[in-house]
DNA sequence: GTAATACCTAAACCTAACTTTAGGTCAAGG
DNA sequence: CCTTGACCTAAAGTTAGGTTTAGGTATTAC
């Protein structure tokens, strides 16, 4: 069992956090000794869960839905894997995205270091995407797809 | 040269969104005409340019300070690049950790299809890593690395 | 002529996710 | 004793990134 400072160490965030998600009802079954936190092995599951969620989108009040599911006990068992289905599609779009982002972003790196060895932009706004050099073109197209 | 509802209607962005970008001096050298804006392919490319740098994570203030070094010329080419260098390592480390977050779902899902099966966790629960099936150990491993 | 649209501005409003503040309890150290 | 540090609460404040509102102009459709 440990205390909230010493999980905010564990997870390097600030104790408000910690304090912010408890009042948000994202440990329900945290305990606490004459009003002190004390936060065990479900409570750093449920951290460790909380921070994959956020980063595939999902609010606060949604993380606290699933929390509440999981202490309802095995029947909400469909309902929890249907919302991590759910999330699993959302997050590969997600990445697809970031990827098609990061391609712009190689595309510019590559454009700039060109412009810097020309001192302009002429040749390269001149540029058709055909004559791009092999090197590029694949992140150009993919940067520019849709 | 397009309307602002015209680009409202191509990016799929509400006008107020165009108008609110442009308040934060998104596009600087955007004309108008007895007071109506006129989107050229500078701004076209401003956009996808913007929507490129949101999702690399940059606020709306750094992604202004961008467009004012293209507005400034030539001089601005390795603070570009530079930008955009710092951009791809910080977005190359984003999707690795989306790629963490992903691998903690896809468990989930695994974990949540043997607890239906099953019909509770007792087994799961009891499972140590190393007794993982094949098709799951890797996935379980790097969403727990860290 | 008047009504519906598309445009404009400034300013107020909104939301999520925290963070900060103000005030209080309790245990240990000097 | 008294002060330092870790814990507690409720409530107010903050921030980014828009969105909405209220009021106005100009053009086109009937």
């Amino acid at each position: 069992m440990y205390t909230i400072g010493q999980v905010a160490e564990m997870f390097d965030l600030p104790v408000s956090t910690l304090r912010y998600y408890d009042k948000q009802r994202l440990f329900p079954e945290l305990e606490r000794t004459s009003g002190i936190r004390r936060f065990g092995d479900t409570e750093l599951e449920a951290l460790r869960v909380i921070e994959c969620l956020k980063k595939a989108g999902m609010e606060i009040k949604d993380i606290r839905l699933f929390m509440e599911w999981c202490a309802e006990g095995p029947s909400t068992y469909p309902k929890r894997k249907a919302m991590f289905e759910e999330r699993k599609t959302h997050m590969e779009s997600e990445i697809a995205k970031m990827n098609r982002a990061l391609d712009m972003l190689k595309f510019k790196c590559w454009y700039y270091e060109q412009a810097i060895q020309d001192g302009n932009e002429d040749r390269l706004k001149a540029l058709i995407p055909d004559d791009l050099p092999e090197e590029i073109k694949d992140t150009y197209n993919n940067a520019h797809a849709q």
